[in-house]
RNA sequence: GCCUCGGUGGCGGAAUUGGUAGACGCGUUGGACUCAAAAUCCAAUUGUGGCAACACAGUGAGAGUUCGAGUCUCUCCCGAGGCACCA
């Protein structure tokens, strides 16, 4: 038999496959279902990534390890085609997107292919395809009916290099996501799907799925709920009212002034009464100039008070002063804060600024000691001095100690306004006669009792919040830094947003009918700041010859992530045209069973297609909330230094080029081997001999030894060491498959073949069993060798996964461990069963054990059956 | 600043969830085969001391719980990722 060549066997079974239609997904099965889900790409013309490569074995293995269990499995694929570097190849190239996308997505179909992943080539997705993109615009419909999007203008971040407006979620640390340029503000009117509105559902629900738990802290931390309190202010002699957020409605009566977002809308309302007016219209202007990457680093605080009016704190009726400052957001809360400096970090610092009145309301202090010795005495002196300081304070209610690397922050609280004014006291007095301590004077944020608060004082924060709302008139409720999403777009290549203007203005949806509402090509690409369809003629045309004289047409396409949010939901019912998928077919296949992709994604598309899925059941379309019930994220793909892969470093490594030289096969096993799944795998072509090394043993295995058919109970003089490794194998490879652990699965697999290499003779069922267990890894050699040498007729995808014999995996002699006090100090060979008692004989046998037992007295004895014995002496 | 996840040989990484630390692989060293090289095979490979048996140390640092800690608790240091004037 020949060497293994990956070169002569791949691309055969690669076309063979598609002959036979094996990764057909089954349409009238009985089987029980499970929905594979990868994260389709964006067909750039750089073709697969790495990145893509590992995801995407890593779902083809339990594709085909799930289909060889008995399932019926979907395992689809598609593109994400709409979207700007399409677009903007165009520009420079004058090739339409249509086309640019044609080439892109063959040739990554073509390399999907050479990768030897089993996906259904018949359920596949284009989102720039009328026939799917049609129901993205049906969806929007449904929704658009269901008040679920609706069109407002609002401050959104503007992008002026991609020339166009983009959603919370695409500003990265005050930049495009896309383009890195810094993002603007701007007003400007656009589709915004009312997310918001699930906010709450969106965070409990969380606990529904299995999701790694980073992901579900971060996207619980993206939305961002806080509970507090919404209270209203009056401004004197006016009927108007000021209303906040606050978290801290206990701190009530520490409010020493108001601010406002310098875009509340009360500004114009209040305008005549402003005596310094002109000087809030240049800080607005100021404002507005600043990006959101300015707004962030000036921590300076900048403000402007607002001359000649005043506001009423409801719980004292004290005239308080409102200013209009930057640091307050418009689009979170009410744009509106009522300012406590004692107790907020940022009022605080305002406070200062303004020369403004800093009153206590709660009960405590820090107290903040620097290190001037080495930080484990740091940490002594620390206490010491403070248990002296405070310790005759008998209304000291808690008292707790943060270490760092600048000194010790100790926060007191106090249970009455007199103690916390003996307690400051005698530090004060305390420090005046110590270098080492500092009394800082800082807001307290904490929670504690309240004083000046009048009747309130005593309570706790906690008990406090509730009661003092009440006794203003307030609710509590809660507020998120979610915004709603922002889904209009000011270009091309994208999904037209499905709406015409009557000569009035009003939206109307275009109607079913009216779908796919395409989108127009006598257009003209080059941005301008406008929407490409405004141009186009066609379009304008077909809107007044549906709908009448003076009709107008929605000039705006929608975020690319919109059509991401629901491609999922297409997959099983492709060929559809008369439902984005059937009710039949949307009882069969969801939930999605697991999903693989990239971290980067928490934000965007995990949390819209979240969304979309939610919102749909709200209005009927499906019945589930939940689109994937597992998720698992992989890694990034490093280069040799560990340096993540980008184009502008010159590192990226070609998929095409690793699998020519070292086969799929070979490819494979090396990114699922070289780390767990979601740890950065560093690509080192050097290394991958190791399991290019592996797959030659287990051809070796299969073509050159002498194989026992085992029929006839010929296999009676099987080694038991092969039957063990064989079924230890099998429970591990299941098991390790089931959890995402592909690393350990092979190296499993690998001492398989050491210890078969080992023997001369060897049982060809066993063989048999272990190639199939390698199969969703290595699926073209272990094909190769199922039906070319061992001469099965039909694919080894269409075999039955094994299953492992517990019997088979208990090893008759155990190694025992014996330990004395804690440590090993010899290892006694024995029968698996052994008694405790058998087992403290044998032990005490041994030289060694009696060496370090000699003299003296055996304590305990704790016995760990099959596995250790340990002597106390 | 806050949140999350990590820190184990020369390297990538294992460790049944509290029970032999370093599986498996790469690399390195020695040997076999060869005129030679590659490939392959065999052996060794955490450190220190010792010819050896063996002993001691050892999972970022320090403490704690335990017969026993990579694993649990506390504090600190370092790294990666995310959020960040969100009231």
């Amino acid at each position: 038999m020949e060497k293994y060549t990956h070169k002569n066997i791949e691309k055969k079974w690669q076309e063979k496959w598609q002959e036979e239609n094996l990764n057909k997904v089954e349409e009238n099965s009985e089987k029980e279902k499970y929905y594979v889900l990868d994260m389709f790409p964006y067909p750039s013309g750089d073709g697969l990534h790495m990145g893509h490569t590992e995801s995407y074995t890593a779902s083809d293995i339990i594709y085909r390890f799930k289909k060889m269990q008995g399932y019926n499995v979907l395992h689809p694929q598609g593109f994400d085609s709409f979207g700007l570097p399409a677009e903007n190849y165009a520009i420079k190239t004058g090739v339409h997107p249509k086309e640019t996308t044609k080439v892109n997505t063959d040739n990554y179909l073509e390399q999907m292919k050479m990768l030897g992943l089993g996906h259904d080539l018949d359920h596949l997705v284009y989102t720039s395809d009328p026939s799917y993109y049609k129901w993205t615009q049906y969806l929007f419909g449904k929704f658009f009916e269901n008040n679920l999007v609706v069109q407002k203008t609002d401050t959104i971040n503007w992008c002026s290099s991609c020339n166009t407006g983009i959603a919370n979620e695409q500003v990265e640390g005050g930049k495009c996501e896309r383009c890195k340029t810094e993002i603007e503000q701007r007003d400007v009117p656009g589709w915004f799907f009312r997310i918001t509105d699930f906010a709450d559902e969106l965070i409990d629900d969380l606990d529904k799925v299995d999701w790694p738990e980073h992901t579900k802290k971060n996207q619980k931390a993206w939305i961002g709920k806080s509970e507090g309190a919404k209270l209203k202010f009056k401004v004197k002699d006016f009927k108007e009212k000021i209303e906040v957020f606050t978290t801290r409605p206990d701190t009530l009566f520490g409010v020493t002034y108001m601010v406002l977002a310098p875009e509340h809308e009360l500004l114009e309302t209040l305008k005549s009464s402003i005596s310094n007016f002109d000087e809030i219209e240049k800080y607005q202007k100021e404002t507005q100039k600043k990006t959101e990457l300015d707004r962030m680093e000036g921590k300076e605080k900048t403000g402007v008070e607002l001359k000649g009016i005043k506001a009423i704190n409801p719980a004292n009726g004290e005239e308080i002063p409102i200013f209009i400052a930057d640091y307050v957001l418009a689009g979170y809360g009410t744009g509106a804060i009522m300012a406590v400096p004692t107790h907020d970090e940022r009022d605080f610092e305002f406070a200062k600024k303004f020369d403004l009145e800093i009153r206590q309301v709660v009960a405590g202090v820090y107290l903040w000691i620097k290190p001037n010795k080495e930080l484990t005495e740091l940490e002594y002196s620390c206490l010491e001095e403070l248990g002296k300081v405070i310790k005759n304070n008998k209304g000291t209610k808690k008292k707790h100690i943060n270490f760092g690397t600048n000194g010790a922050k100790i926060v007191c609280s106090f249970d009455t306004k007199e103690n916390l004014e003996i307690g400051t006291e005698a530090i004060k007095n305390y420090l005046t006669n110590d270098t080492k301590l500092s009394f800082i004077e800082v807001c307290f944020t904490e929670n504690g009792s309240l004083i000046n608060s009048g009747k309130f004082d005593g309570l706790t924060s906690g008990e406090a919040k509730t009661k003092i709302t009440e006794f203003v008139g307030g609710e509590m409720t809660s507020t998120y830094r979610l915004r709603d999403w922002s889904i209009s777009r000011q270009r091309y290549w994208g999904c037209p947003i499905p709406i015409v203007y009557s000569p009035e203005g009003e939206a109307k949806f275009v109607g079913e009918e009216n779908l796919p509402w395409l989108l127009p090509e006598d257009v003209d690409f080059v941005p301008t700041g406008e929407a490409p369809l405004k141009n186009s003629k066609e379009l304008h045309e077909r809107v007044e010859k549906l709908f009448g004289k003076g009709w107008t047409p929605e000039v705006d396409t929608m975020d690319t992530f919109v059509d991401s949010a629901w491609y999922f939901l297409r997959y099983p019912d492709t060929e559809n045209e008369n439902e984005f998928c059937s009710v039949e077919k949307l009882k069969k296949w969801f939930p999605v069973d697991i999903y693989i992709g990239g971290a980067e994604h928490t934000y965007m598309h995990l949390l819209y297609a979240r969304f979309f899925v939610k919102a749909m059941k709200k209005i009927g379309l499906i019945d589930f909330d939940e689109p994937f019930m597992k998720l698992r994220h992989q890694g990034m793909v490093l280069d040799k230094e560990g340096v993540k892969m980008s184009k502008s470093k010159g590192n990226i490594v070609n998929p095409n080029e690793m699998v020519k030289r070292f086969g799929a096969d070979a490819v494979r096993n090396y990114m699922m081997f070289a780390a767990p799944l979601e740890d950065d795998v560093v690509w080192d072509e050097n290394n991958i001999v190791g399991v290019y090394r592996f797959l030659e043993k287990v051809w070796k295995i299969c073509t050159e030894k002498e194989l026992i058919d085992c029929e006839n109970g010929k296999c009676a003089d099987v080694p038991k060491e092969i039957k063990t490794a064989l079924h230890k194998t099998i429970k591990k490879v299941t098991e390790d498959i089931e959890s995402l652990s592909f690393n350990t699965a092979i190296s499993q697999m690998m001492i398989f073949s050491n210890k078969a290499l080992k023997h001369e003779k060897l049982p060809k069922p066993a063989l048999e069993k272990f190639l199939i267990l390698l199969a969703p890894f290595a699926p073209h050699m272990t094909e190769e060798i199922w039906r070319e040498v061992f001469k099965n007729e039909k694919s080894i995808f269409l075999a039955k996964w094994p299953e492992y014999n517990p019997e088979m995996i208990k090893d008759d002699v155990i190694e025992l461990i014996v330990q004395v006090n804690g440590k090993v100090r010899d290892k006694i060979k024995v029968e698996a069963e052994i008694s405790e008692e058998d087992a403290k004989v044998k032990a005490l046998e041994s030289e060694k054990v009696k060496n370090h037992i000699k003299g003296k007295e055996i304590r305990k004895v704790i016995f760990v059956k099959g596995r250790l014995i340990s002597f106390v002496v």
